[in-house]
DNA sequence: ACTATAGTTTTCGCAACGCGGAACGGCAAT
DNA sequence: ATTGCCGTTCCGCGTTGCGAAAACTATAGT
């Protein structure tokens, strides 16, 4: 194929794309509406969904609407084993101890993705679905990350991304935010001050020596993750971060 | 497109099969070992391989090895809220009473797919991938399942799967298992003895009213799970499922 | 350091496969 | 019964996916 197109395979990304869309929809969505979304003719979405059926990764209902098939878990399970799985335990150790959500995140690329988590018991608590992505800079679990990286990869990262702001407090200077990493590296530790989410505090540590970049956190509403129990929360998080470096190193 | 394959989009295919086969290799293989198991050509695993790794659905190593890529974390997961994660605190509490290992399981076409798992704390414990697919006549959760199926449907599946043995336990004659079918609907749960892996015990009970055909179960070693434990048991598990079957109709 | 081998990646001509406009079918509302 | 909306099917066309051959890279052995 001589004029080979830069993304590869024109159906496989059209059908992803068709995936994507159908977890962005809560995980069902009818063919008009994908069609809505995505701009492609029906009976291009009609052709791609109904092989996707065949195969078990999309699933019709009886009222014509399409949802995420059941063949898409092992996949994710599987991906997941990569990644965060075998962190669980030790997150789980962590919200038992500070009785916050506990997540882990990768770099991937130039996003974050949430691959572990362990929600608080409180009925107020942080839900972040793992396999979400997420800009780094706006993030405590980025910034940790980005603090292990070197500063001209830091900067070609976001010269791509940017530094767009996901609410009023989110660092959206590049020069800000290099001038933070220096901070975090030497600390140890990144904050994440209503940054992300307004009301939300987040405290990450980035674990050493894990294959991929990784950094692990707790996180709350900023009415019970006080300043004052940052303080008494922050050794315990780089207890386990330093459990899970172990752990990493180890594989 | 006059000469339609009757499988649908051939490209589409070939790439959930690589992506299935990396799966089954643990999430990671080389192009060499993805062509032995596949039979494609090199330059055509690579073409669909390399764009899947630039969607970020597969990721390729240092060592040029093939990974499964962290965006399939999020379609997994997606997925899986369609079927068993609201379950999991059920389940949880199940192996809390019985300290065995508990199991969601859905009735997917022909097969039985296992959703959610919460795994018990002994160190010799049942441990069934998630997404894991097997043919319902030879375990628990799938002959609980088909004893709430009209058997003109059971007899229909029964002949497009046939009934391959697992274990010299499994039931492999039709009529045989049609009749332990209806004692199944009777006494409202099933029993797995060594049928699908021997050594293993599993009482299974069918969720009523659930969006699919569902069931819950609690599997262990025999010598655990013995018939005087097994009598012990079930209340709980008989319990669980009514909470289950609660949950799952009044969404 | 050099060579051989195995594995991966790239190139490019070709035809088959994916595409999408048009037509058709099913269902719900009036 | 009619109309409108949505999903599904049909089929001619050309672009996209295919794979043999060549080029490149990594590793192991001498």
């Amino acid at each position: 194929m001589a004029r080979e197109s830069t993304g590869g395979v024109q159906s496989l990304q059209r059908a992803f794309d068709l995936l994507e869309r159908l977890a962005d929809a809560g995980g069902e969505a009818s063919l008009s509406e994908l069609a809505g979304t995505s701009g492609l003719p029906l009976p291009t979405i009609h052709r791609l969904i109904r092989t996707l059926v065949t195969l078990g990764y999309v699933r019709q209902n009886s009222n014509r609407r399409y949802t995420l098939g059941s063949r898409l878990i092992r996949l994710g399970e599987s991906a997941s084993r990569q990644f965060g799985t075998w962190a669980r335990p030790f997150l789980a150790q962590l919200v038992d101890q500070v009785e916050e959500t506990a997540n882990l995140a990768v770099l991937d690329g130039d996003e974050v993705v949430y691959v572990a988590q362990v929600p608080s018991r409180h009925s107020m608590r942080m839900f972040t679905e793992v396999g979400r992505r997420l800009l780094p800079h706006g993030t405590g679990v980025g910034k940790a990350m980005l603090s292990q990286l070197p500063r001209d990869e830091v900067r070609a990262l976001l010269s791509r991304t940017g530094l767009p702001a996901y609410t009023p407090n989110t660092i959206t200077n590049a020069d800000e935010l290099l001038a933070s990493l220096d901070q975090i590296a030497v600390q140890g530790y990144a904050l994440d001050e209503s940054e992300q989410e307004l009301g939300v505090r987040c405290i990450a540590v980035p674990l050493h020596g894990a294959p991929t970049l990784s950094a692990v956190s707790v996180s709350g509403p900023d009415s019970r993750l006080t300043k004052e129990s940052v303080a008494r929360i922050l050794p315990e998080v780089l207890a386990i971060a330093k459990r899970l470096t172990d752990q990493a190193t180890r594989t």
